[in-house]
DNA sequence: GCAAAAGTGTTCTTTGTACACCCATGG
DNA sequence: CCATGGGTGTACAAAGAACACTTTTGC
């Protein structure tokens, strides 16, 4: 049996959703992924996959499921998140093109990678209830407007600006940097950046996250 | 990279709870486990390990993490609940011993297995909190104080019994059998059987168990 | 001076937690 | 008749959800 690894990179932007896909050779579009990963760890070759593809590199990312392909071969997926302002796209060697795709209008991918990116899509959704997942889509200073806003995208629905407020700065997980930022009109937003730290948006969501979800923080 | 699949088996008996270890060859016990699966998917090979090594067949089983063991090898590890009571253990073919230990008394284990042990009892005591895990270690028909035992086991702590009963009734994960059991002293107990559903037992849990938890249910 | 976004507190409802008593049986 | 586990309901505490108004800026 072959091993892969593949990997769901997922930011947000434009207030959407999207998912990072490269071309290699032929017309269909890819998930960073690498073949037998030898002598590497399986970490370290979904870094690999996501640098050697788009150039980026350093990101976190986490295990996803192990799928077995028709018995033949085993494709280890990861998810990562990303700011794409930040970490800007190339190609790398042998790739021919990268680009974000909205989350719901994506390309024929190569054989099974769909059920990685909706089941990363899934788990992305779920940790947005108890993990400061936007920190990881955001710049180094954000607004809390800004956040509020990637969770808004997340989520799917609206979320009350106060109670966003008070339970982010109770949870701790963003601390005030002091500056301040004037965004075009309106009164200019304190910038805020991430203090590591757990949070929920609202028992709504924890309910809803709980329904669908199971796991754990994977070890080690 | 070769693949492998080991299984953690939890159950629990006498007030504790233990895990399925088996010795092959030499003196070293194993989680059920499987060399390369040949064109089998994961989850048949994992249900096939368990097989093989106990003779038990039929239980459910989910998939929890891929381990890398020095870039060499993966291990695709499960985990798998069962009442020991309904399903007697028994030697397979080139197995030495099997038998059940106090999960916290474990003898040397093959080679990284310590770690899907801990793993798969931390991901265990998190599902605990949103799903009846508990069905899967009782009787076909059961008590809910049987239930709750066997929740305070995971838990690691005693649970108010009134609060109990309502919280599981009111979930519906369990529905009257209409039997009733006298059970030496004491009033006897009516007895219930799985209804499907979700269930957290109480709400400080499902706030711990979304401190240390991550996860979605696996696709599929 | 007005449109636009940021910032602040309070009330109400829901959920969870603690807790006291009666019931049915075996010994 | 009493010890043992089964079964029921209620009062209190905590968390979440809904909601109105003032502040600071650009235009």
């Amino acid at each position: 049996m072959r091993v892969r690894v593949e990997v769901a990179v997922f930011t947000v932007r434009d207030g959407g959703l999207e998912v990072l896909l490269g071309r290699v050779g032929g017309g269909t579009w890819s998930l960073p992924a690498a073949g037998p990963p030898e002598a590497r760890s399986l970490d370290d070759a979904a870094a690999g996959a996501l640098e050697q593809m788009s150039g980026v590199r350093g990101i976190a990312m986490e295990q996803l499921y192990t799928f077995d392909r028709a018995g033949e071969e085993v494709a280890v997926a990861y998810l990562a998140l990303i700011d794409a302002g930040r970490h800007p796209i190339g190609p790398g060697a042998e790739v021919v093109e990268v680009r974000w795709f909205p989350h719901d209008d994506l390309p024929t991918l190569a054989e099974g990678q769909e059920a990685v990116v909706a089941y990363g899509l899934q788990r992305l959704r779920a940790k947005t209830a108890y993990a400061p997942v936007a920190v990881n889509l955001l710049p180094d200073l954000f607004t809390l407007g800004e956040m509020q806003a990637v969770y808004e995208v997340l989520l799917g629905r609206a979320l009350d600006a106060r109670n966003f407020r008070r339970d982010v700065l109770r949870a701790g997980v963003v601390e005030e940097s002091g500056e301040v930022r004037a965004e075009g009109r309106g009164r200019p937003a304190r910038l805020y950046r991430s203090a590591g730290g757990r949070f929920a948006v609202d028992a709504r969501e924890r309910r809803a996250a709980r329904a669908i979800s199971s796991g754990d923080d994977p070890p080690a």
